[in-house]
RNA sequence: AGACACCGGCUACG
DNA sequence: CGTAGCCGGTGTCT
């Protein structure tokens, strides 16, 4: 049973973004747009652990309730209804849809836990992310 | 030209409700209900706000465009049609009736403005509205 | 089927 | 204080 940890921001939000996913102690996987907002990075990270994983099974830890929600409750029903919601248009369809066909065929749980709350593993992952940020944003000066 | 405020809430909606009558940076009405909805709160709070002003020319200001258009677009056609619409029946009743005979008998205009826009007697009123709110919930549990 | 407004709730990012 | 996202509700209109 593999363990990732998840994490992505932006800073400004929307502005560069970086994702970070760790597993052991240290990052697996990490990158970074240069222009994004922090609810796509975390999609994005997610996605990342999923594909490393390949089928294996795991627990991903996020901080992004946002995100658990999408695969464990809304999902579901917006495919039924061909992708729409009540109200307006879903947002970040483009990571919405491959994200949620990756967890359907995945052995993957995923667990949500409060952010800055002491979690060691998410303190590491969301320092990652910025690090993969910062590097974003240096990329991003530089041309 | 008296310049009033309105404004009503429901926390959840429905659930208790309270409302706000501001005129120079004060309330000069306020008041609640155990079980109500947002919408039933902000047409009372006009209500009270017209017959407070007992004729007096004004401009009273609410963010319920619903309200402003029932006194000045739809209330008219239904008086003509006996209170009837095409599909369903008008809720609140027992609120726009009155509420439209005292906005015919008043010289009161109704302004719409945008909520949590940073308007400062709108945010006054939203704010002396949920303390009525408030005041409504210890009633309750109280009694 | 669309549009509009308001009320309430939740999380994250900054 | 702001941003990005979602859910639920009350109500009307075309």
């Amino acid at each position: 049973m593999r363990i990732l940890y998840t994490d992505g921001s932006a800073a400004p939000n929307p502005g560069p973004g970086g994702y970070a996913v760790i597993e052991n102690g240290k990052p697996i996987a990490l990158g970074g747009e240069p222009m994004t907002t922090n609810i796509r990075m975390e999609g994005i990270a997610l996605g990342k652990a999923l594909r490393l994983l390949n089928g294996e099974e795991a627990k991903i830890y996020t901080d992004s309730d946002f995100w658990r929600q999408v695969l464990m409750q809304w999902a579901p029903n917006w495919q039924i209804n061909g992708w729409k919601k009540k109200k307006g248009d879903i947002k970040n369809l483009d990571i919405v849809k491959p994200l949620y066909e990756l967890y359907c065929q995945s052995n993957a749980e995923i667990i949500w836990l409060k952010g800055h709350a002491g979690h060691e593993y998410n303190e590491l992952a969301d320092s990652w992310a910025n690090k993969a940020r910062e590097g974003q944003r240096i990329e991003n000066i530089n041309g």
